[in-house]
DNA sequence: TATAGATATTCAACGATGTTAAGTATACCA
DNA sequence: TGGTATACTTAACATCGTTGAATATCTATA
């Protein structure tokens, strides 16, 4: 994805520039090599039921469709399909609401939590193939680093976001 | 966060592990965020057209299908929509190849190339919105250790990727 | 020179995802 | 009680990805 080829609109090239490029190399990598292992006939999941079910998973207990459509950037309307098809797999079930029937409650199950935790070990023995190279010190700073990375990404997002969802 | 002074297993795997649920989510974001942007009127493309009409501007002059296809990892047929629809956008122009009539050859508008560069530049706003926070010492430390996560990520693509176009 | 096979691409049918707009059910408030 | 806001689903449609078949063209061989 060198960029060498096309005229540059600004002469100034700084770092934060590499890292845009190479976080949407990283992006891109990360999604294909992750896209692959979910297509295994021991998991069968697209990419987004993965990450709505993960978000399932850390939040132990039921989940608002509301909520779980901002958590995982989705509009409400894409999200009911998906939880449909998640739902055929038997990995979460729906609910409604005790007091406010309007609200629509999801749950994953134990097949669900087990499926996510299969994945995360595949997913572990993975990573570990790219990233074992690195010194423990290293790991520890670029944690850090992602993090800041993640939070300046999530203040974008949620600038750009007004009244983009359903 | 904890320094370790031994190369303790378990510190490293669990490192490695918070890293890995980073980067996985930085993609998710970041892919997203990088949709909403061309999502705009401006531009009106998806990613898999961004992608695509992007190599055909770093390859000045013509690109057979098949090479395009392999280059964006797509398959033939999938590419054959895309290239429709960036034809439907006079974004590129499509011609047989003069001698091996079998082969046909793709090529950048000027309109194309126009649009290419200001997404870039778009993208390069976006990018310091989110990024120009970190302190300059942060930011290359965190280019170098992106650098070795895409290496990693690049083998281990490789390894796994065989012959699975179509 | 036929013609069989390889190669390059498109087409067709299908499922998953995403969008917007409209519809349904429920809650809240005056 | 009635109007309006809220939460979600449904419907119609476009994109993208897959597989497998169809089409066109080239190449090698008998």
């Amino acid at each position: 994805m060198a960029e060498s080829e096309l005229p540059n609109l600004t002469t100034e090239h700084s770092t934060l520039d590499a890292i845009e490029q190479m976080i949407l190399r990283i992006s891109w990598l990360a999604q294909r090599q992750f896209v692959q292992l979910l297509d295994d006939d021991r998991f069968n999941l697209t990419l987004t039921q993965f990450y709505t079910l993960l978000h399932l998973a850390q939040t132990n207990g039921e989940c608002k469709m509301s909520d779980l459509a901002e958590a995982t950037q989705q509009s409400a309307a894409a999200l009911t399909g998906v939880v449909d098809r998640l739902l055929d797999k038997q990995l979460v079930e729906r609910t409604r609401h005790e007091r406010d029937r309007r609200q629509v409650m999801v749950q994953i199950t134990s097949r669900g939590i087990a499926m996510i935790a299969a994945i995360k070990q595949a997913r572990r023995e993975q990573i570990h193939a790219a990233l074992g190279h690195l010194p423990a010190a290293d790991a520890e700073r670029l944690l850090e680093l992602l993090e800041g990375v993640l939070a300046g990404m999530a203040r974008v997002l949620e600038r750009s976001e007004t009244g983009r969802l359903a």
